[in-house]
DNA sequence: TTGACTGGAGAACGACCGTTCTCTAGATTA
DNA sequence: TAATCTAGAGAACGGTCGTTCTCCAGTCAA
């Protein structure tokens, strides 16, 4: 097994644990044994427990990314487009294992005492705001309404994460679609 | 000190120091230190931490709603009282040692593990949820108005905590307002 | 004064955790 | 083959945590 395997095994059985448990209720012998990488060699690939944690953060936050990007680019129309975010998120509630969001999970634990981890929350943040504010521009929307959808949909991923129901999504799509419907909206 | 001084300063410094530094980050003597109350009178009140978090998550719950409802009531206008949750927001949001919700943090660490928990963010979302629907029925909208409002303040209420800013309060309020202004908002 | 009870301070206990170290087996190179 | 390097298994170390226990000072009843 190269470098560049055990890293990916250990980042996959990190993300399913950290996500899973919470970050502090899993011990790095824990991720040895989940991913098959001796602990000499977890401690080589990331020096301390924190900067697993953030490589976690920063590996899932392009993939979550990357499979919302992929299911919005399908839809033709750039308003569909901007729907579209709402139908992929209830799709994610419904999968097995979702806890709500990895960052505001991660951060709620651990922003105290670790700026890694207050770091990576924020660039999440960032950067999902950012990929919103591009599908508002698409759309020919005035910049304010990225905000808005911003919003309704970091609400509904902490209220389907505490409720464990994948309604938010469709409370939050809807309110999305009478948002485009307002005058200009914005 | 009566059992329920005790109790009240107990209360006290677990609920400053588990949302300060997450429930995790503080052990049972660092509340005894901060308390004054000896871990012998702890575990008489509260047989085992998990219990001290689920109280503090109660109060806290019972607290946060009165100081909102207590500022909404201020308003005479049914629709302003909608509004004014956004402003008491952005007031809460500037406070010092904002640290977004309190339910989704702890959720977040032990909602995997601990059914009390759980139940207790998802009481604390329900009864945030009821009380805005009934200040969207006080004010004659549709009920599925509530829904796009709690959405909206969740979602300001963790951006606003990993952001560090009171901004996502206005965007909110400023969303909402936009809702109220949509013919029949529902 | 004696005896029984209470509560506090803090030690003790057992478990775990992040991190490092030891030992060994196998691969590689000369 | 001999020497060197790598990596894994797992013990070890120092620290912390939740929880319980010990010991003692103070209080109150008789």
């Amino acid at each position: 097994m190269d470098t560049t395997a055990a890293r990916e095994r250990a980042l996959d059985a990190a993300e399913r644990l950290f996500y899973g448990r919470g970050v502090q209720a899993v011990g790095m012998d824990d991720v040895r044994a989940a991913s098959g990488v001796s602990l000499k060699r977890l401690y080589q690939l990331f020096p301390a427990k924190e900067r697993l944690v953030e490589a976690y953060l920063e590996r899932r936050d392009i993939r979550w990314r990357g499979r919302l990007a992929a299911y919005v680019a399908e839809r033709g129309d750039p308003e569909e487009r901007l729907l579209a975010v709402f139908d992929w998120l209830e799709e994610w509630f419904g999968e097995d294992g979702f806890r709500g969001c990895a960052w505001i999970n991660a951060h709620g634990e651990l922003g105290a005492s670790s700026a890694r981890v207050t770091a990576q929350a924020r660039a999440h943040q960032r950067a999902f705001r950012a990929y919103l504010a591009g599908l508002v521009a698409d759309a020919g929307r005035p910049a304010a309404l990225a905000g808005a959808l911003f919003l309704l949909a970091e609400g509904a991923i902490v209220a389907a994460g505490t409720a464990g129901s994948t309604e938010p999504a469709r409370e939050a799509r809807e309110t999305a679609r009478l948002l485009l419907g307002a005058a200009g909206a914005g």
